[in-house]
RNA sequence: GGGCGGUUGGUGGAGUAGUCAAACACACGACGCUGUAAACGUCGCGGCCGUUGGCCUUCGGGGGUGCAAAUCCCUCACCGCCCA
C-alpha cells in the first residue's frame, strides 16, 4: 500500500531495546531515533542546511497548526509535499493528528495544566475538581471535538484530521485520538479510550487508499486495564505503526510502556508521543520504543538550556559572562566545532536585538539537536554491541 | 565669581507634604518548560523575622519648619549646563 516499512535489525538480550530501520519514501531512519518537533514545518532560526548538520533523521509537524495552509492547497512541485516544501529539506516526516491540541489549547491552557501532572493541582482537591469541571469549554462527541480557540468556534475530528494530514503529506501520519488530562477519572478515561478506538477505525478507513503510513494511537491514561484494552484493540488493527500517547506523571511512563508494548506487533514501529527528557529516553528505548518526539531540545535551546553529557547548563546565567569555553569540550556540533564560546552565546541570547538573539538561538538549537541525535547514535551503538544496559547505567550515573 | 538644573535601589527612572520601601523598565538571582498559542513563563531583588504576615532602616550630608518631609526652607558636598 505504501512505501514505508520497518525492519527490526537486532534485539537487545537484557531488555526490550531494539535496533531498527524505518524506511520511508524520503529516506531511512535508524532507530531508536529522536524526532524533532517542527510544528509549523520549520525550525525557527535554522536553515535547511543547519538542520541537516544536526543529523536529524525525522521531523514531526502538526495538523492543527498547518491546518489552514494545508487546505489552501498551495501549488507544489510534482511529488513534493507541503511539509517538504516548508522544511526545504527532503527528509522523512510525520504529522501529529491535532488531538493533543484539544488538551493543550482548548482545555489545558485555560486550566494551567499540561500533559504532565503538576503537584499543586494533584494535591489540591478543590482546584482539581474545578479543573475537571471546566472542560465544558470543549465538547467532545462521536463526530469529533468542538472547542474554542482565540474566540473562534472550531471543530476537529478523525476524518478532517486525516484530510488535513493528507494535504500536508508527511510520510507517517497519526490517528486522531482523545487524550485525557492527568486528573481525569477512570470512568472518563474509559470513555476516552472507547472513543479513541472508534476514531482510530474511522481514520483507518479514511486513509485506505492513501499512500501515507498511518500509526494508531494507544490511550488509557494511567489505568492498567484501559491501557491493555486500548493496546489490544489498536494493536490488532493493521496499522503501519503505533503511537503511545497520554498524560501521566513522570514515573508512570515506563510502567505504562510495560503494560502496553506486549500487545503491539513486534515487527511494527512504536512511537512514544511527546516524551523525551534524557532519563525518559533511556526508559523508552529500554521498553522497546523505536521513535519519540519531544519539544524539549528545541524549546529549551531557545530558552537557553544547553545539554552536555554530564548536566545541562543555563547559558543565560551571569556566571557565563566571561566563560570562554565551548558549550561542551569535544562536542562535534556546529556550534562547538566552530568554537563559539559560552560568553558569546550568552551575549547573543540575552541581546534584545532580534537578529542577534536569533543567532544566539541558532547556536543553541544546533547544539541541542546535535546532542540528542548523538545520544541516540550512542544508544544505537550500545544496542549493536549488546551493551545498552551498561551504557544506560553509565550515562545516567554521570549525568 | 554669578545663574539655573539635578543628586531616589545594582542601573535607568517614577514619585514633589500623609494611602511610599519606592511605579515601570533593565540587570542580576532562583525555578520551570515533555505529541510547541512557548526567542517563553513564574518568583525574588534595602535589612531582619515566627515570611499568604510583621518589624526596622532609608530617598547625597547636616540643620530647620510642620501633627506629618524623598517632597517645603537653610546650608555643605558633588555633578551638569549657561554667563563672566
Amino acid at each position: 500500500m505504501n512505501e514505508t516499512c520497518f525492519k527490526v535489525l537486532k534485539k537487545d538480550k537484557k531488555s526490550k531495546a531494539r535496533l531498527g530501520l524505518l524506511s520511508t519514501p524520503h529516506g531511512n531512519i535508524q532507530t531508536p531515533s529522536y524526532v524533532f518537533v517542527g510544528t509549523y514545518g520549520k525550525f525557527r532560526h535554522l536553515t535547511p542546511r543547519d538542520i541537516k548538520r544536526t543529523k536529524t533523521q525525522l521531523v514531526i509537524a502538526n495538523t492543527f497548526h498547518l491546518w489552514e495552509e494545508a487546505l489552501q492547497g498551495l501549488p507544489l512541485q510534482q511529488g513534493q509535499s507541503l511539509l517538504i516544501k516548508k522544511l526545504g529539506l527532503n527528509i522523512p516526516t510525520m504529522t501529529d493528528s491535532g488531538g493533543f491540541q484539544v488538551l493543550s489549547l482548548a482545555f489545558g491552557d485555560k486550566n494551567k495544566i499540561g500533559k504532565f501532572m503538576t503537584k499543586n493541582i494533584a494535591v489540591d482537591n478543590r482546584l482539581r475538581k474545578s479543573v475537571i469541571h471546566s472542560r465544558k469549554n470543549v465538547k467532545i462527541t462521536q463526530k469529533g471535538v468542538y472547542f474554542n480557540f482565540k474566540g473562534q468556534k472550531m471543530f476537529l475530528g478523525p476524518e478532517l484530521s486525516m484530510k488535513i494530514q493528507k494535504k500536508i503529506g508527511a510520510d507517517i501520519i497519526f490517528t486522531f485520538d482523545h487524550i485525557t488530562s492527568p486528573l481525569d477519572s477512570f470512568k472518563y478515561n474509559k470513555k476516552a479510550v472507547e472513543l479513541t478506538n472508534k476514531w482510530a477505525l474511522r481514520c483507518f478507513r479514511t486513509n485506505k487508499n492513501n499512500n501515507q503510513a498511518l500509526f494508531g494511537i494507544v490511550q488509557g491514561g494511567i489505568y492498567k486495564s484501559l491501557r491493555i484494552k486500548s493496546a489490544k484493540f489498536i494493536g490488532s488493527l493493521p496499522f503501519d505503526g503505533f503511537g503511545i500517547g497520554g498524560s501521566y506523571t513522570k514515573k508512570q511512563i515506563s510502567k505504562i510502556l510495560k503494560w502496553v508494548i506486549p500487545y503491539l506487533p513486534e515487527e511494527k514501529p512504536r512511537h512514544l508521543l511527546g516524551v523525551g527528557k534524557v532519563a525518559d529516553i533511556f526508559e523508552a528505548v529500554q521498553n522497546g520504543i523505536d521513535t519519540f518526539d519531544c519539544v524539549i531540545p528545541t524549546r529549551e535551546a531557545r530558552h537557553g538550556r544547553l545539554y552536555t553529557k554530564t548536566r545541562h547548563i543555563d547559558i543565560r546565567k551571569g556566571k557565563y559572562i566571561k566563560d570562554k569555553k565551548v558549550i561542551e569540550k569535544g562536542c562535534a556540533c556546529q556550534t562547538c566545532s566552530n568554537k563559539i564560546p559560552r560568553f558569546k552565546i550568552r551575549k547573543l541570547l540575552t541581546n534584545e536585538d532580534r537578529k542577534q538573539n536569533a543567532t544566539g538561538q541558532r547556536y543553541c538549537l544546533m547544539h541541542n539537536m546535535w546532542f540528542f541525535n548523538n545520544l541516540l547514535e550512542e544508544i544505537r551503538e550500545s544496542i549493536q554491541k549488546d551493551k545498552f544496559t551498561e551504557f544506560k547505567k553509565k550515562f545516567l550515573k554521570n549525568y
